[in-house]
DNA sequence: TGCCTACAATGGTCGGACCAAACACGAATA
DNA sequence: TATTCGTGTTTGGTCCGACCATTGTAGGCA
């Protein structure tokens, strides 16, 4: 199945074959490599070469290694966590300003949105308009649960985006999400900046249920005409004097 | 209840700690690793759990390894590549239609485009026209060199992500021109689509230039047009040759 | 029958050795 | 003096053989 290597970079040369290997189908997610010691003598090197290779391979995504008995390395199906990790990875070494990334999220959802209400199914409509409504629910409680009210946000973004029926959006808003969680949730912590967001949700959900693209492309510019807003008023309060004040403060 | 914690892993936890160090700026770019046998020591352990953990950053990008004197691991600038990789790794593994990925070309091409004309220096506009005539030039000859023209198709692609002054749009569309290259260049292969294709891509560079958004959306609709046509085409040609006059009302 | 232990398979680590590439520096040469 | 050629040192790349830790299982024991 393998071929011996001999050239440098015997590792590399060697994940390349079993990746080529993954991709074309000879393995396919669920099955198990050979055990280190038995490919060691399949591609005639030494099994450092091969475990080295197989990091390489588990980084990627592409395999999962367990150990003990029945261990070894196991094909993976690849999910869209490798590339959410790699661009959170690429954003913590490239900030990207906050307005590049609301200017991003803004023409994605007007696109989702146009997709999802001509190609999604009316009762996925009313899940989302559920959902939504359980939300702001959330939200308007006295004490609202943060990390539950976030992680509700992030799926109904997910959600409109399956909804657009085209992989390819879907992958994008995870990767987006998984990104940064850090801007969009400012919004939530403002009382007044959350209820408004947070009506504005559902108001969305209902223009979409309803077809009604052009109010639902309204809301949404409007849910991001608060997004700056908020963000604005953040910075402007972070950066005025006090600042300096509020760092004394904390030695 | 509680998360199970997967012991041992040694190499995995010295990666974090120099991603760490990285991250907060304890090493900068450019900046060298001590060399193996030194941090063998430093860690206090073998050679191989260095290596691995070695392996593991290079391929996330933020190494790279050189042999020989004052060779070493150096701390890189992570590039768009790897987020590009990831995905086009991904998209390998879960091949999307090609009516889908079109239509997301095509919504994200007009998103750019609208960014570009408002965003973009005229000079770089200019640099995309001159570019477009030399594409045009280009697969206007008898015997074009298809391998160039489909990569200055790719830069013209990536030449206009980047006028729209966004990094988030230059990383997908870096992302989508490496992860599939195979259709797009279908256009390329039958002279009368061609050269038809080539008009338009410099009838797009021009209204961009001058600013004309509508014309240059128009322009992008019509390619969009053309790569349809032309996809039915061969997959009628290929699936059942019979049926060719059956498209033939299209027009 | 059901629990427990010993065993075998497998990944994880270690240390030492040698090879191959790349650079520095000095000697030999034009 | 400037250039070229070796030669040595540093450093990653590979191999080997041993041992440890974990895990599933089969067989023994109550």
């Amino acid at each position: 199945m393998f071929i011996p290597v001999q050239a440098g970079r015997a590792s590399e040369e060697i994940a390349l074959q079993i990746e080529a290997a993954i991709m074309d189908g000879r393995l396919s997610p669920g099955e198990r490599l050979p055990s280190e010691r038995e490919m060691q003598s399949q591609f005639g090197t030494g099994r450092g070469v091969i475990r080295e290779a197989i990091k390489i391979l588990k980084q990627k995504g592409l395999l999962e290694v367990k150990k003990g008995a029945k261990g070894g390395a196991y094909i993976r199906q690849l999910d869209v966590g490798n590339i959410s990790e790699s661009l959170a990875l690429f954003l913590k070494q490239h900030p990207v300003e906050p307005e590049k990334l609301i200017e991003f999220r803004e023409t994605l959802d007007r696109t989702i949105t146009q997709l999802a209400i001509a190609h999604a199914e009316q009762a996925e409509k009313d899940e989302l308009v559920k959902e939504a409504l359980r939300l702001e629910a959330m939200l308007l409680e006295d004490e609202p649960d943060f990390t539950a009210s976030s992680e509700l946000d992030r799926q109904l973004n997910i959600m409109l985006a399956r909804m657009a029926r085209n992989p390819l959006f879907e992958w994008v808003m995870h990767a987006i999400q998984m990104g940064f969680n850090s801007h969009d949730y400012a919004l939530y912590e403002d009382k007044a900046y959350r209820e408004r967001a947070a009506a504005n949700w559902s108001k969305t959900a209902q223009a979409i249920a309803q077809g009604e693209l052009m109010r639902a492309l309204g809301f949404i510019g409007y849910h991001y005409v608060l997004l700056r807003q908020c963000i604005d008023e953040k910075a402007t309060l972070t950066n005025e004097p006090d600042a300096e004040f509020l760092q004394k403060d904390e030695q």
